[in-house]
DNA sequence: CTGTAATAGTTGTTTTTGTAACTAACAACC
DNA sequence: GGTTGTTAGTTACAAAAACAACTATTACAG
């Protein structure tokens, strides 16, 4: 029944698994703490680092779609995490920007970020976790791939 | 408002993202063909690859939940791409099998995955694709990693 | 100006997933 | 043989994601 292809190392599925693994226990720590999902930890994200943004900003950013981001906008500003701020020259944006509560969350998140990742990349030897990292990078940029 | 924390490097983000665009075109044509879902095709081709299994033996070697499983078998066999089989001895039980329908569709999307696969791996060095793919081994049979 | 297109963001509806509770069949122990 | 526990798989309900249509505002062409 078995033919030379191997679904283990076929590398779309390899990568959702080896990302599925890698976001558990991260997820649980967000959502337990801050009652977060994964759009929100990632916007939450997006501001603590780059700053006062408009969601479409976080849109192009994250490759995110934009109703998903309304919505997290919308939770973590009821939650005070952020807080909008129509713009004056056009007012169809908005500007978000953490509130101490967000920025709080995030520093105790980014804290517990660096240290996961430091436990992930420990796991492997260095020289493959370089390797790893530039090729993600090469495949998450990578344009669409021709084939039949 | 930067500081030393890099959101493109952080690993469970940088996968997600990796794995989203690589599987995107992949998604599109199990899709397009065969109106497939992502848990579908996963089906299918654990049964094209190991022969007759039941809903848990699926379960268990591609770690999803039963659910998922029945629900996608569930459509599988409406659409006569698979056929179900109940254990004699333990009427419990169902063995699944593709039918010839399936198994051409396995066979063509198995001929696609291939393809695609290298393509992929095309687009890195090959000490960074072997790297890679042992690397994200590592992480998806990783335990809970300790942290905070 | 004014009508048409474009952009920012939101809302509504449909799919898909997640979770928990369920049925049916078997096992095993007394 | 009758409880109690376990396993295979399904179903029901709630949470989340995807997609399309919408409002409000600005741009801009004539």
């Amino acid at each position: 029944m078995n033919d030379d292809f191997d679904l283990e190392s076929f590398l779309p599925y390899l990568l959702n698994q080896a990302a599925e693994a890698s976001s558990l226990e991260f997820q649980r720590i967000y959502k337990d703490r801050y009652g977060m999902l994964r759009t929100e930890w990632r916007v939450l994200f997006h501001l603590g680092l780059y700053g006062q943004l408009t969601a479409s900003d976080i849109a192009t950013r994250a490759k995110m779609h934009k109703t998903k981001i309304s919505r997290a906008v919308y939770r973590l500003s009821e939650r005070r995490f952020v807080t909008r701020a129509r713009d004056d020259g056009d007012r169809r944006v908005e500007h978000l920007t953490l509130t101490a509560r967000g920025r709080a969350a995030y520093d105790d998140l980014r804290a517990v970020a660096r240290r996961y990742d430091a436990a992930l990349t420990d796991a492997l030897d260095p020289a493959e976790g370089a390797a790893l990292r530039r090729a993600l990078q090469k495949l998450k940029s990578m344009g669409p791939v021709p084939i039949a």
